[in-house]
DNA sequence: TTTTAAATTACCCATTCGGGTTACTATCGA
DNA sequence: TCGATAGTAACCCGAATGGGTAATTTAAAA
């Protein structure tokens, strides 16, 4: 038997879906909370197998939510539902611990899936989010720099200095120096640090 | 309808499932490839609307047919399928640009499954794999940085320089460079874009 | 209550870095 | 053949960085 809670301030939601889990026999809805503040209190208090969890809550984001749970309780696993559908929330979410993500049209029979498949180790996610989740693993294509320029910056990317950069080259620290400069130039940026972070964070390498 | 193509290099395999996706209406298997090399070749020549790709090719690694395929056909999408259940190759075949990841056991509906799935512009994966991906986006919880010194990261990994942080957090110049010398000691890193690359490779902040 | 840890500021000094300018060579396409 | 681009190399100089040592205050823990 698996148990699960619900943390939703739309009551008639929250009530459709308890009843939808205890219309199972290996599910049941144990608690419903209809503000974050309560949610987490109650989770931490009387741990479920699986939370549901809304992002658009009236007292705090879902998402700090999940992040104050996971705190308590890093193992919980804990489904997003919401009507964002195709938004930034996804990853905010998935950061903050969520370890699956549905939109509110999904099918009942999808959500209660879903809920076996966290059950199991899995990660449950609509179409969308999936796809949004795997392209955000893909390297930008791009022709800014040059081939000779991508391999300083993978060097810079290492944490490397301008010698240590020159010796595994094989050229000079002017050299590096001179690739550092149009590299600054096209990123439009100012610093060795500045130049990691926007590599590492647009997947420049 | 639509149509599939095939690189696998063991020949029982790749006729089963060509077998399977040609017993259906919707999917066609027009063309299977027994090397990578050829592979490659054939799908940029006559491209399928998806690509079942194995990762364990004899000439070249699927991983590097994923790239050189993305390379010419950035649209192409491509499912991973593996009997290498729950290793590196998942994040580089990702990254490669694969939209999908199965494990070979994967049971053959399932497979037919992934196929419609990636034509609606899903991303599918096996229920390990998913939460693998998942689990990537997760930060870490160090105890190793105090508050201050997780801040001051947080701002070097925007590139600012000690000055700027300075102002920013309310501290002088010289404390800045104090919580540095304590950040890089716990890092075990030497210099800011060191510090800036680690933290975020292992997502710190 | 005492001790510890965290946060703060300061000074010194050698090294590294960022930006500016200049120049040679090779290759590729017009 | 000529110009553009990429890759290589050098010099100058002020600013930024890293490493070492020392000290004060406050908050938390023992």
């Amino acid at each position: 038997m698996i148990t699960v809670s619900i943390v939703e301030d739309d009551k008639d939601i929250c009530q459709s879906l308890a009843m939808l889990i205890n219309s199972t026999l290996q599910f049941k809805c144990t608690h419903t909370y209809n503000d974050c503040t309560s949610g987490i209190a109650g989770v931490i208090k009387d741990p479920p197998d699986v939370v549901l969890m809304d992002i658009g809550l009236p007292d705090m984001s879902g998402i700090e939510g999940i992040k104050k749970i996971k705190e308590k309780l890093p193992e919980m696993d804990i489904i997003v539902l919401t009507v964002h559908e195709n938004d930034e929330y996804v990853f905010d979410a998935l950061c903050a611990g969520a370890c699956g993500y549905l939109v509110k049209d999904t099918p009942t029979a999808r959500i209660l899936d879903a809920i076996k498949d966290v059950a199991d180790g899995g990660a449950p996610m609509s179409t969308q989010i999936a796809r949004m989740v795997v392209h955000s693993f893909q390297k930008k294509t791009h022709t800014l720099l040059t081939q000779r320029e991508t391999e300083v910056l993978q060097q810079l990317c290492t944490g490397k200095s301008y010698k240590m950069i020159a010796d595994i080259l094989f050229i000079s620290e002017e050299t590096v120096r001179r690739h550092l400069k149009s590299i600054y130039k096209k990123l439009e940026v100012h610093s060795k640090s500045e130049a990691v972070a926007k590599a590492l964070k647009e997947k420049l390498v």
